[in-house]
DNA sequence: AAACAAATTTAGATAAGTCTAAAAATTATT
DNA sequence: AATAATTTTTAGACTTATCTAAATTTGTTT
């Protein structure tokens, strides 16, 4: 039986953080081979560490029947995705990192712990909504302002959208998107929708282009 | 035996690092009490990493003879206290923390690992040669700015000293200092040496205060 | 130089997080 | 509903960094 007042590690922090993401923002059952996976693990270490997050009352857990998180384990996931995002608002804006390139660095930030930190990077940013990616960034109290987005691949014809985000951070796609003159705030209308293979032909600033379905589907716009 | 190519651990890091300061800068030999008492722990363990970081060829080692750093782990350690100053400056230049506030924090973001971030942050704070506590940052190729100061308690009368350093980094000591107006770059002259006690009176820039030995040990100045 | 004290090392245990292999439960298929 | 396939859990082992307690080496006194 574990204390409810033990340190977290690293580790449960990360499982938190996985089971967060894959949760839905902690509104659905995850089980445990997806966590697994998402931890690069196996099933066994898995359920291992899901029974103790729900022994330290981060988790629910039923054998068998897969886990949710709790206000607690809530609170923890949020607070470190909201040092993630801020951290890679940093790295960008101050350190002149690429949007493809911050993730990884903000894995190992996102861990320092320390509230003064937070607060001060926050302030010092001048209290950012999203990060490089578009993604909301949590405010002290966990809640995120929501942008109305919508992907690409269900965007209108001949209506003008600014680009709000990705749903894939990979470097690949973020790369491609660079290379494409696709950023953040990137004007884009769609003037052609391919029914055949699902591909859509785009207006940016002064180039038309076709992006494949995948491409559709991971580009977040919003009316403007 | 251990690979020479397996990633350093944090604890490997920190044991480094201990053993550097110990050995004053790498120069001389570190006993196995020295170091445990150092990462407050038992010199059973502290033997236990010594063979390792050996293994390793961070360290040199004969049973009973005590440690030294190799060039590599020289190295391991330079880089450590660049990163661990680097952020030190950053904390206190740009999310206003105070120079006692500074060193928990750097501790953990000391460890770090990215090049690109340190050369960044290094470039994004104008490479600063010195940390808050007065204390040389290295630069990329692990060479020191050497300041040639002296401590006060061996100062002499009369002439006028900037303060450019603290040895004692204890958060007591630096707000002490902080309560009687000293700060790096305050002028200080001496007025006059007490020989009953090792005490000093000093001129700062409106007023005269009596500073015990303790205090004009842990200070540093430098003639202007 | 013998005996004692201090410092250091070894031996065996423990906890966290992982693994493999096997057992158990759940879900899907016939 | 019985069997097969999949998912999940358990059992036992391994590694890292730690501990305590005992053994060994070094150094210090008399």
């Amino acid at each position: 039986m574990y204390s409810e007042n033990t340190m977290i590690t690293l580790t449960e922090e990360n499982y938190i953080k996985a089971i967060y993401h894959l949760s839905n923002n902690g509104t659905e059952n995850v089980n445990t081979n997806a966590i697994a996976e998402a931890m690069s693990t196996k099933a066994s270490s898995a359920t291992d560490m899901i029974k103790k997050l729900s022994e330290k009352n981060y988790a629910d857990y039923k054998k068998y029947q897969g886990v949710t998180l709790t206000e607690k384990g809530k609170r923890v996931a949020v607070n470190i995705i909201r040092k993630h995002r801020l951290w890679e608002v940093f790295l960008v804006e101050k350190l002149n990192f690429t949007w493809d390139e911050v993730h990884e660095v903000a894995e190992h930030l996102e861990h320092i712990k320390s509230d003064k930190l937070i607060d001060e990077l926050d302030a010092f940013l001048e209290h950012p909504t999203h990060d490089p990616h578009g993604d909301p960034i949590p405010d002290k109290n966990g809640n995120f302002q929501h942008i109305d987005k919508i992907v690409l691949a269900k965007a209108n014809i001949g209506v003008a959208y600014k680009c709000v985000g990705v749903d894939d951070t990979s470097t690949a796609f973020l790369q491609y998107l660079d290379s494409n003159g696709i950023a953040l705030g990137t004007m884009i209308t769609v003037i052609h929708k391919e029914p055949y293979d699902n591909s859509v032909k785009i207006q940016l600033k002064d180039t038309e282009i076709v992006v494949s379905q995948s491409v559709a589907k991971n580009l977040y716009l919003k009316k403007v």
